[in-house]
DNA sequence: ATCGGAACCT
DNA sequence: AGGTTCCGAT
C-alpha cells in the first residue's frame, strides 16, 4: 500500500520522547484506528527542522507561535506525507482551523499565516510518561557534547514550555477548565480516549536542560521550541545551568513574556524566600512584571540563585505525587546516586489552584487570544503575595520550593 | 486571507 | 477521529 510518499526524512515516531509527543502517539497499535501522523505533529516536525526554516518557522518572541512562510510548500509537504497530491494551503488551513476548537492551535490575528500552539493542550492529550527519571550528571556535564549554545537556549525553552505545559495540565485537570473545552471531543471524561492526568507523572523538566545526556534522551527536544530572543542567557557561553543566572533585567522582559494563561491567573508564585525578603540579594529587584505577580520561584543550585520557572510539577492528585516523579532538578552538586534518589521525590510547583477566568476563546478577553486581551494580566490585590503551594519537596529542601537545601 | 459548515473519506 | 474537499461568507 505504498504510494511513494515520503516522510521528508522526519521520523514520525518518537521525537520528543517522553515530553509531549511520546512515540506511542504514532504507533498503530496504540490506536484502533491506526493512528497516522497528525497535522500538528507534522507542523512541529517541520518547525524543528533547520532545513524547513524557510518554509515554516517559529515566530521570534512569541512562544509557540509560528509562521508559515511558504504556505504552498508546507501544503505540498503535507500532501506528500499524507499521499494527497491535491493538498493545498486552503485544505491544510481548514485542517488547522479544526484545531481551534480543540485548542491545539489558534490563529494569531492580524498576522498572515501565523498560528500559535497551545502546548498545554498538546501535552494534556498525551499519556503518562514512561520513564521520566532525572539523571543527574556532574555540573560539568551540563552542556553535553554536541549541545551548542543555541541548543542550550532552546533546551531552556523546552524546559520552560514543559513546565508551562504541565502547569497548564494541572490547571486543566483540576476541573477549572474552560467550558468550551469540556465540550470538545477530545475531552470526554471517563473515556479511554485520553490519558488521565492523575496518572501523569511529571517529567524531570529541569533535567531536560540541566542534566547531561539530554541529547541522547531527548534527541529532538532541542529544536522543539522557538528561540527566545534572548534576555539573559544567550550571551553566556558558560552553560552552567539552564535558567538565566539572574533575574531578567527590566530592560529585557522577554523572560517573563510567556503567553500561557498559567501566568495570568492572579497567582503569585513567589517563593517564600522571595516574599520574606522582597529585596533579596538573590537577584536584582523584581521587575514590573514580577511586581504584578508574574514571578517564578527562585531556585538555588550550586549556590546560585535563579529565577524560578513556571512549574508544573504537581502534587496533583496525590497518586501522581506518590509516583514521585516530579520535575525538579536535583542539586547538581550532589553525588549522582544521591541526587537521583532525591530527584525521585523532588517536586516543586505553582499553586495548582489556578483560575480560569473566562474563556480563552472569548473575544478580547481570552488569555489564549494573543491579539485580543493585550497583556491580560489581572491580579486582584488579594491574590498577590499568596503563599506558594504546600508542595512536598526534595528532602532537605524547604517547602516553599526553594532548592536551597537547609 | 480567514473562517466554518457540510459532506465525504479512511 | 482526523482529516480532505468544496464552497460561500467575511
Amino acid at each position: 500500500m505504498h504510494c511513494g510518499c515520503v516522510s521528508e526524512g522526519v521520523p514520525s515516531s518518537y521525537w520528543i520522547s517522553g515530553l509531549a509527543f511520546p512515540d506511542w502517539a504514532y504507533k498503530a497499535e496504540s490506536s484502533p484506528g491506526s493512528r497516522q501522523i497528525q497535522l500538528w505533529h507534522f507542523i512541529l516536525e517541520l518547525l524543528q527542522k533547520e532545513e524547513f526554516r524557510h518554509v515554516i518557522a517559529w515566530q521570534q518572541g512569541e512562544y509557540g507561535e509560528f509562521v508559515i512562510k511558504d504556505p504552498d510548500e508546507v501544503a505540498r509537504l503535507w500532501g506528500r506525507r499524507k499521499c494527497k497530491p491535491q493538498m493545498n494551503y486552503d485544505k491544510l488551513s481548514r485542517a488547522l482551523r479544526y484545531y481551534y476548537h480543540k485548542r491545539i492551535l489558534h490563529k494569531t490575528r492580524g498576522k498572515r499565516f501565523t498560528y500559535k500552539f497551545n502546548f498545554s493542550k498538546l501535552t494534556f492529550l498525551n499519556p503518562p510518561l514512561r520513564d521520566a527519571h532525572c539523571p543527574s550528571p556532574p555540573a560539568s556535564a551540563c552542556r553535553p557534547p554536541g549541545v551548542s549554545a543555541g541548543l542550550q537556549s532552546e533546551l531552556l525553552q523546552n524546559m520552560i514550555f514543559a513546565r508551562q505545559a504541565l502547569a497548564d495540565q494541572l490547571t486543566f485537570h483540576r476541573g477549572l477548565r474552560d467550558p468550551l473545552d469540556m465540550a470538545s471531543p477530545g475531552n470526554k471524561k471517563g473515556t479511554a480516549s485520553g490519558p488521565q492526568f492523575s496518572s501523569l507523572p511529571s517529567p524531570c523538566l529541569f533535567g531536560f536542560c540541566c542534566c547531561g545526556g539530554v541529547q541522547d534522551k531527548f534527541p529532538r527536544l532541542g529544536a522543539f521550541l522557538p528561540t527566545i530572543p534572548h534576555s539573559g542567557l544567550g550571551p553566556h557561553s558558560s552553560w552552567q545551568l539552564c535558567p538565566p543566572p539572574q533575574y531578567p533585567q527590566p530592560s529585557s522582559p522577554d523572560w517573563w513574556h510567556f503567553p500561557s494563561h498559567v501566568f495570568q491567573h492572579g497567582r503569585s508564585v513567589l517563593p517564600l524566600e522571595e516574599r520574606a525578603h522582597p529585596h533579596s540579594p538573590l537577584g536584582p529587584p523584581r521587575s514590573e512584571a514580577l511586581q504584578k505577580g508574574v514571578s517564578f520561584p527562585a531556585i538555588r543550585l550550586q549556590g546560585r540563585a535563579f529565577p524560578g520557572l513556571p512549574l508544573g510539577a504537581t502534587r496533583g492528585h496525590g497518586s501522581a505525587m506518590a509516583g514521585g516523579r516530579l520535575g525538579f532538578p536535583p542539586d547538581l552538586s550532589q553525588p549522582r546516586e544521591e541526587a537521583e534518589a532525591s530527584s525521585a521525590e523532588s517536586c516543586l510547583g505553582v499553586k495548582p489552584e489556578l483560575e480560569l477566568e473566562g474563556r480563552p476563546q472569548a473575544k478580547g478577553a481570552g488569555s489564549l487570544e494573543p491579539s485580543g486581551g493585550g497583556e491580560g494580566l489581572h491580579y486582584p490585590p488579594e491574590l498577590q503575595g499568596l503563599h506558594p503551594p504546600s508542595i512536598p519537596c526534595l528532602p532537605g529542601f524547604k517547602a516553599g520550593c526553594s532548592l536551597d537545601p537547609t
